[in-house]
DNA sequence: CTGCATCCTGGCCGATACTG
DNA sequence: CAGTATCGGCCAGGATGCAG
């Protein structure tokens, strides 16, 4: 496969990823929709305090875009809208896990020893 | 121990992570240090082309304070100084290696089926 | 209910110049 | 060599109001 060589490439493999994930709402949102949940725009307008409607539009059409949920409308009134993972969304979860478990780590690891691998180079 | 059991926690986590890695330089200077490399400031300098004097120190400063890499200054003249992984930082490539993968699935996903669980919900 | 449009502010970041 | 100091542009994102 094509792991990234140079590490250039893999710096811009990896910040492309950080950039889906960038906005001061992004997580926040896609936490609430993990395990297969679906989630009304009311919903999640509720379940993020303090998210404006803006930010909350933009952030759900942004990760839309990426291919991270999935936005389902409802032609009926009142409006009705749902946000749901697409596949490769709930296929985040290792990824984030992983990230949860180097920040555990740090306790740990203040005082250490060495010994890593440089990711893309398994 | 504490897995993150509500969505809020693991995204304030999660986010925290992202923190350290955010900033325009962050990843490509942590790239340049995996695999035990040291560097000085001005390899750092050279190897990352278009990077302001400014932003290398400033996020390098910020990368030390975050407990990532270590600034190492050696009291001669001319001023010697290199950086270099601590061991939690360079315990940063399986989480980055995750995120790799990740974006890598997004070839075979976008037609697919679903099944995941909620990170820190092992 | 579910958004988009507009205005505005703070902070990131680049450019340039200067220092021990 | 390895930074610090200063100025300023740009834009993410908050507040508010309007629309389908």
């Amino acid at each position: 496969m094509g792991e990234p060589r140079t590490p250039e490439a893999a710096a811009r493999d990896v910040e492309a990823v950080l950039r889906l994930l960038e906005g001061r709402w992004k997580l926040e949102l896609l936490f609430h929709l993990f395990g297969g949940q679906v989630q009304r725009y009311s919903d999640l307008e509720r379940l993020v305090p303090g998210i404006s409607q803006k930010m909350l539009a933009q952030q759900l059409r942004q990760l839309e875009a990426d291919g991270l949920v999935t936005r389902t409308v409802y032609p009926q009134v009142p409006p009705k809208v749902d946000y749901r993972l697409t596949p490769w969304g709930q296929a985040l979860c290792p990824a984030l896990d992983a990230m949860l478990q180097w920040s555990a780590l740090r306790a740990g690891l203040t005082e250490g020893h060495d010994a890593a691998r440089a990711p893309g180079a398994h």
